[in-house]
RNA sequence: GGAAGAAUGGCAGAGCUGGUUUAAUGCACUGGUCUUGAAAACCAGCGUACUCACGUACCGGGGGUUCGAAUCCCUCUUCUUCCGCCA
């Protein structure tokens, strides 16, 4: 949610940036309602303010009044406040509409992308800001996509999951669930080497957590809801790891905080269906390893650029080709200000499947966390929010399985031998 | 799941027979005096949000009673203790 301060000070520049979005000028005159909605706020605040003054004026005089046995003015004095209570719960009335008017508002307008966002409608116009160099492997006649690689060596089963759920709920089995725990063991040690602090947190978040991170009222239907005890189960251990930090003043030596923490994530994915979403491209219950910084405004750009070069790490040690894209306007999500995305070549499928997403959020998320870092002058500031996998399973598994098959069975990358015991899944 | 009790500022802890209570007191913290320096002692300061300001709101959340609520009532949440169940 944007700051109102911020909307008033650079509303023109705002209207320019969301440009990017594809928003026009139709659009972006939301931005001045919401200023005018603001100035309505201050004035009818300071009106009831002023009532509400003159109602414990004359409240503490009519105390004083009874003490001194003066019945008849102090019930004076009471008929006086009947009157101005009239007025207040009126103008309370007025406060509540506007407020949430307001507030509803807010929730329609995006983050405002960087400046060096550009321009474009879909992931056709995302850039490519480092590309893989190599040649991109060739695989042998016969070569199999990943579904009937796990069908050859029973390493996950989709139909058994079926029987079990419903569609988009792998079983993994034997050297698939060993892969599988191995990969998370991986990242999670990486993460710990570069310095973020491992967290298991709970899988399941009540309303305020997916509000302070931005997944409601913007993607309600994404989520899985327990009606009964309403609560969400996590889209992303982003959710509970950064709301770890809901309504926190934290010391600005404190900084950088960093988080990591492997949960499973879960995901209605209303409505995708068809090749794309084949085997493991998108499940709606995967693994991932999620890692979390929070940073002073300052160096939060410095931040991404590691935990853009974290992930890029973990590819390289997985032997994985890859590249990655920064999104453009249109494909940066609603919270994002800048998005790197990293794709992973799979080369049964031949094509690129998104495994990791980095962002900064900037105050966005803070904002409506009330996530703050007190500054030299000790006043409070909205502290920047960031967050990236590193990595997603289900779809590096995928990569993984086609990229790596021989005819000895599916290689394991190097890095990952001590953690699987196997070199290869035969 | 049943019963009882509790929730106050960074922490501890008064107030809770409704009226100079943003809220005593202690600790912690910040600045100062003193000191060669430190400690101790003493003095002062010490929450958040909105507002240009006056001011207003906030004693777990929400609602109510009242001229007036930390204080009374309802409700929700959480915690503690006892009982039951359980990996």
């Amino acid at each position: 949610m944007l700051e109102v301060a911020r909307i008033r000070e650079n509303i023109d520049s705002y209207a320019e940036s969301l440009k990017k979005r594809g928003w026009d000028a139709e659009k972006s005159a939301v931005l001045q309602r919401v200023i005018d909605l603001d100035d309505q706020r201050k004035v009818l605040q300071t009106d009831n303010d002023k009532l509400l003054s003159q109602r414990n004026l004359l409240s503490k005089e009519i105390g004083n009044l009874f003490k001194s046995g003066k019945q008849e003015e102090a019930n004076a004095a009471k008929s006086q406040v009947e009157t101005l209570k009239s007025s207040i719960a009126e103008l309370e009335a007025k406060i509540t509409e506007n407020n949430s008017s307001l507030e509803e508002l807010l929730f329609t307008i995006p983050n405002i992308p960087h400046e060096s966002i550009v321009f474009g409608k879909s992931d056709k116009d995302n850039v490519v800001s480092q590309d893989w160099a190599g040649p991109l492997p060739t695989l042998p006649e016969g070569a199999m996509p990943h579904w009937d690689l796990a069908a050859k060596y029973d390493i996950f089963n989709l139909e058994l999951g079926v029987k079990i759920t419903g569609a988009g709920f792998p079983v993994f089995r034997k050297k698939g669930a060993k892969l599988q725990r191995s990969l998370i063991n991986f990242f999670l040690d990486e993460a710990a080497a570069a310095g973020y602090e491992e967290i298991v947190p709970p899988l399941l978040v009540n309303e305020a957590s997916a509000k302070g991170t931005g997944q409601l009222p913007d993607k309600e239907g994404q989520m899985y809801y327990v009606e009964k005890d309403n609560l969400y189960l996590i889209p992303t251990a982003e959710v509970p790891v950064t709301n770890i930090y809901r309504n926190e003043i934290v010391k600005s030596d404190q900084f950088p905080i960093k988080l990591t923490a492997y949960t499973q994530c879960f995901r209605r994915e209303a409505g995708s269906y068809g090749a794309d979403v084949k085997g493991l491209n998108r499940v709606h219950q995967f693994d991932k390893i999620e890692i979390v910084q929070i940073e002073h405004p300052d160096n939060s750009y410095a931040a991404l650029d590691k935990m853009v070069k974290h992930v890029e790490g973990l590819l390289q040690k997985l032997e994985l080709p890859y590249r990655i894209l920064r999104l453009c306007g249109g494909d940066l999500t609603f919270a994002s200000a800048l998005t790197y995305d990293f794709e992973v070549y799979s080369a049964a499928q031949k094509r690129w499947l998104e495994v990791s997403s980095v962002s900064n959020f900037e105050t966005f998320q803070s904002n409506r966390l009330k996530l703050r870092y007190k500054d030299e002058q000790g006043k409070s500031k909205l502290a920047h929010t960031l967050n990236g996998s590193a990595m997603a399973l289900a779809r590096i598994i995928a990569a993984m399985l086609e990229n790596n098959q021989t005819e000895q069975g599916i290689r394991i990358p190097k890095a990952l031998q001590s953690y699987t015991g196997f070199e290869y899944i035969d």
